[in-house]
Order: structure tokens, then sequence, then C-alpha cells
DNA sequence: TTTGCCGATGTAACCGTTTGCATACATAGT
DNA sequence: ACTATGTATGCAAACGGTTACATCGGCAAA
């Protein structure tokens, strides 16, 4: 494998100077037709690829963006990936991608690791909404625009799904089959989350329900929904007291199920359980789960569409997207129309 | 936002030549202890990041790595490139992230982008074995390791599952539960995927059961899996006939499941099904599902290992891996135990 | 014929590093 | 005092492009 090619090989062998193969390669209008074509003829023979490494160098711009994402292996993630994909394709820039581990400090390294790389702008879905990390890119002048949580900072574009109104939402549908008793598992501490829940608790407080909730926290996995249900059977009563449950996740709402499930407790009619995200087969669970979803791909999409415009355009107005989440009603939670006849039932 | 800080001002403060700067940024075992600590003061108090870009041309070498897989939001990738990152990660390098959505021409797009990228190399989970793709790698010299896809190719390094041995392995345990009739449903027409299937039609007919056998193709989704049970049951007749179903994913078998659960066919006492991939709660499912798994983050991780490998070391014996799949038996298939028993009472 | 302008091309500086080689100084050996 | 040796540093040439500016022939206008 000889050395690479480089222009000034093109150049010797086209009888021209560097500048105008690149002129040719930049697509320049100053070129005549002729040049331009013996130039690409040879370009094509010998398949010479420019580098982009020194065109970034001169230019000082990258065509790449940085993406931090928390999880690499998290099904929200992909979603947002592809949105994204498709827009830098689109605009043809290519994607740094890292992944935090929920790690602050990994965090900020990572982003220092993007700036040495030069990269034109970052998405990221940061671990808190202000932190060293957004502070790096601040001090640096690099453009970014966080994903799925929002930022008080004036200069922030995020893009986020409006997680109050969907535990409002979730809330609202529940206090309509007014269940006595309501209960919200709350999952890792993370502001999206924590916003779900709140959405959820307000809403209850709001129709002077507070009374009838009890609120648990850390409940992350299906193993902790699962295992938590013998416990609120003991300290709420689930299995007599009709009860609505909110989690802030899917994965949370199907061990629920599974445990109301095993001790034969009837859903929807005596609890009723409404899970967030729609992941694969909550369609399909053994119940279907009703759920709240937000736009994920949109997102990701959103999000690159905005740091594309912060790149063209440095003073920008900052864009402050909160999408709407949508309530997706299955079996696991009567709906207004069914529940009524079963509830009188049970 | 000032210029961006170089060599040269970090340089000039600390009374030094750039030449020094660098040296000392390199860990160059030649700097006086003083001159070390007077340029990591200046460059800590200026917040100094060297330009990767800059070292990049000068070194022809950009600790970068490209990964190209057929689609972002599969989770298949997703695991595995939880694997490649710990693996990149340890080795300080960063991945150039893109998707060839399937597309052949698009891949070999991709490939060209990666390379006028000067990546140091690649990771691909190949649309087919051989194609453009390879041949510009191989042209360009550039070091690549193929992903889930076995090739020909001498030069090739691949790490990918033992597909034939997955399929070989559903057959065995299916046999073992001797049903009258065997059905091979094959998904997307994909090396990967055909091998499974060829590895069930081979163990079949290996037992003197190739009568026995019929095979369905392109049967890729749920839906896909569910709308065919009616024609199983017509033309298989799956409903009196004791029969074992392989189908090439777990999608597919879930969606079988459900239409059988449909028209009340037991089981897994008259059915039985066995899938592949063991997706996110294919251990949940309503039958929980009898499945093979590829070990997915592994394979990511040999990947990356083997590039790292071929990147420090030019002619490196290329590694040719062929992980071993390994089958979960849940109830959607009788075990050698339990089956005898329950296939009496039906 | 001269002037002026324009389109096509070449020249060379620059982008921000790395690194081979030269230099300079100090210390040790003779 | 005079090489040798070694250590710390500087100089300058790469790396492979982009681009402002200079150059130059040709043609229209004066």
């Amino acid at each position: 494998m000889s050395k690479q090619l480089t222009m000034s090989d093109i150049a010797r062998m086209a009888g021209v100077s560097i500048a105008t193969v690149s002129r040719v390669l930049s697509n320049h209008p100053m070129v005549r037709e002729e040049t331009r074509k013996r130039v690409l003829a040879l370009v094509k023979e010998h398949r010479y690829e420019p580098s982009y490494v020194a065109r970034n160098l001169s230019t000082r711009r990258t065509h790449t963006i940085g993406v931090v994402v928390d999880d690499i292996s998290n099904p929200f993630f992909m979603e947002l990936a592809k949105g994204i994909e498709s827009v830098l394709q689109k605009n043809r820039y290519t994607m740094l991608l890292t992944s935090s581990s929920w790690d602050t400090d990994k965090e900020a390294e990572l982003i220092r690791t993007l700036l040495r790389n030069r990269v034109d702008g970052v998405l990221i879905t940061p671990v808190h909404p202000e932190s060293e990390s957004t502070e790096i890119m601040r001090r640096n002048g690099v453009p970014f625009v966080i994903m799925n949580c929002r930022s008080d900072h004036d200069s922030a574009s995020y893009v986020s799904t409006d997680n109050l109104e969907g535990g409002r939402v979730a809330a609202e549908l529940m206090l309509r089959t007014s269940p006595a008793h309501f209960l919200c598992l709350s999952g890792i501490p993370h502001q999206s989350t924590n916003e779900r829940a709140e959405g959820f608790i307000q809403e209850i407080k709001n129709h002077g329900r507070s009374e009838d909730l009890a609120v648990y926290e850390e409940v992350r996995t299906f193993e902790d929904g699962y295992n938590i249900v013998p416990s609120l059977i003991a300290r709420n009563r689930v299995d007599v007291v009709s009860t609505g449950i909110f989690t802030s996740n899917d994965f949370v709402a199907m061990g629920i199920l599974d445990g109301l499930i095993e001790h034969k407790i009837p859903v929807p009619s005596q609890v009723s359980v409404i899970g967030y995200d729609d992941i694969a087969f909550a369609e399909r669970y053994r119940i279907p789960l009703t759920t709240v979803v937000q736009a994920k791909q949109s997102m990701g999409q959103l999000a690159a569409d905005e740091l594309m415009e912060l790149i063209q355009d440095r003073n920008h107005t900052p864009a402050r997207l909160l999408l709407k989440p949508r309530l997706i009603v299955r079996d696991s939670c009567p709906t207004a129309q069914t529940h009524p006849p079963r509830s009188v039932v049970q």
C-alpha cells in the first residue's frame, strides 16, 4: 500500500497548481471547464480522497459534532440518535459519539476531548442541567444543545419533553376513574424523572386528593417494581382499596403488573397502572400497558436542527422546546368509558 | 470569546519555544522539571486544550475509529456499541458513528467519508460480507473488522456468532421433544439470519426428518408472525399436528405466540416455539420465550480489541472469531424434562 | 496602439501541531 | 585545557489542505 495521494500529486499529474485542484474540489466557479474535467478525471482514476483533517485545520471547521449521551445501550438514546443522524447526514456532518455512564466527571472529560477534536458543536443529554460540562462549552464558545433536560441558563438551547405535563395527564386520566388511593413511584433522581412524578403529584393535589397519595422513591427496575408489590399490599392495602399507580418508567410498571397478577389482584378494576416511555412490547404485554410517550426521534431531530442553526448563526436566539408527551391508553388502566361499569362490579 | 489559544501562545508566555511546549504536553522525558512545571501551570491557568486536528495532521494518526452499523436504532447495535465503547475508551480512541440503513451504496459512501476523515480503523456490520466497502478499505490499507458477519476473504478479520450452531441447537432441543412437524420461518435475507435457518434445517435433515419440515421465508416482524398463524393452521394443521416452530428472531416468535394463543392452540404442548436474540422481555412474555442468544456485547469488545491489534501491528494475523450462541430454555418449548409428561396429558 | 478589465491560474502564507537536527551549556574524563 | 558525553532547548521543515493576492493573456473600449 503506497503512500496516500495528496493534492500535489493530482496537481502534478494534471499539470496545474495545487490551488487549482483545490478549487475544482470545492466547486469554486473560477475554473475553466476543461481544466475542471481534467482534474476530476484524475481524481476519479486514482481514487483520490481529500484529507478532511488537513482541510479542517485550514478552515478551522470540522463538520463534526460531538454527541454525549448518558448511556449508549439505552433504548431511549437509540431513538434520539436516529433523529440526530438523519439531520446530520442531510447537512453532511459526522458524529463523534461518546457516553458518560451517568458520571459528571467523565462527562466533563468527554467534553474536553470533543473540544480538542474541535467539534463544531455538541449535543448532550447532561447528567445535570448545569454542570462543569456546560460551563466548559460556554467558556470555549462552542454551540451546544441540551437534550432531554431543561436548563434555566439564558443562553441555553434545549429540547426536552414537558415531563410535568406527562405526569399531569397521567394523573388526569387516573382521577377520572377515581380510585380510592394513588401511588407514585418515582425512579432515578434525574430532572426528567423527577418532573414526571412532580407533575403527577401536583395534579392529584390540585384535585384535593393529596391525602390519598403515597410516594415511593428510587423504584427503578422491573425487579424493583415486582418486589415492591407485597409491601404495597401490606402498607397500602392495594388489594382491597382501589388504587391507581403511576410509575416513571415502563419497566417498573411491568414489574408491578407481574406482582399484581401473581397476587391475583385484578387489573385494572382493582388497581390501575400507568407507565412512562412506551417501550417495545408495552403494547403487547400480558396486560397491555397504559403509558406516556415522548417523541424521542423528534427530540433528536429538533435538537440537531437547532444545533445546525446555532453553528450557522452564532447569535441565533436559543430555542427552548418542550415537546408534548402523549398518553396512550391501554388495558392496564380503565379508560373513561370502560372503567365505570367495571369499577361498579368490583 | 477570544481566539482559541495555541501552543505558541503558551510558549510565548512561558518564554520557551513551541517545541518545548509540545514536548511537555506529550510527556517527552527530555524536559527540565522546572520548565515542565512552568508550562503545565500556564496550560492549566489558561485552560489550553491542544488541537487534535493539528496533531492528527502532523502525526498522520487520528485516534479515531469509524463505526458503520446497518441501523442505529437497533437494540442489537446498542449492545454492540457498549462493548465497543468500553474498549475504545480504555485505549483513548474516539468513535465516528454512522449508519447505512441497509443500503450498500450508502455504506460505501460512508466508508469514503470515514477515509477522508482519516480514521485509524473501521468496525462494520456490513450489509453483505464482501462489497465495495470492504474493497475500498483494503485498497486504502485501512484496518477493519467485520462484525456479525463472516467473510471468506483471507485478510478479513471478523467477529460473529456461530449462527449455524445457533440454528442447530434449536433444532436439537426441538428434536428431543419430537413433534410431528417442523416449521422454520426465516427472516431478512442477511447472512446471519440465513445461517440460523440453515443450521436448523441441516440438523432436522441429519435426523432424517426433512420430510416433516416446511420452510417459510421473509417472515420478519411481530405482525408477520401473528398474521401467518391462520395459514399455518390451514396449510400445516398445526392445531392438530404437534409442531415445533423456529423463527429467526424473537419478534416473529412473539407474534406467533400471540396468534397461537388467540386460536387457543396450547403452547408448548401442541406447538412449541423457539426464537432468536433474547430481546428484553422475551423472558417475561405472556409465554416466556425459549430463544437463542448471542453475546452481543462481547462481540463488540472482541471486534474492537482485534481492531486495536490490527492498528498496532499491521501484519497481525487476522482473527476469525465465531462466538458460541447460547440456548435459553423457557416455557414456549418443552424442556427435555418437562415435555414428556405434558405431552402425554395433551 | 494603449488602457482597463476580466477570467483563469499560480504563489505563498497560513492553519497548529510534531519531530529530526542543530545548538548551547554543563559536567566528566584524560 | 581540551575533547567527549549528555541534557535541555530552539529552529525549521514537514503534515495536506485553503485562500488572499499577484500575475498574465486576451479582448473591448478609447
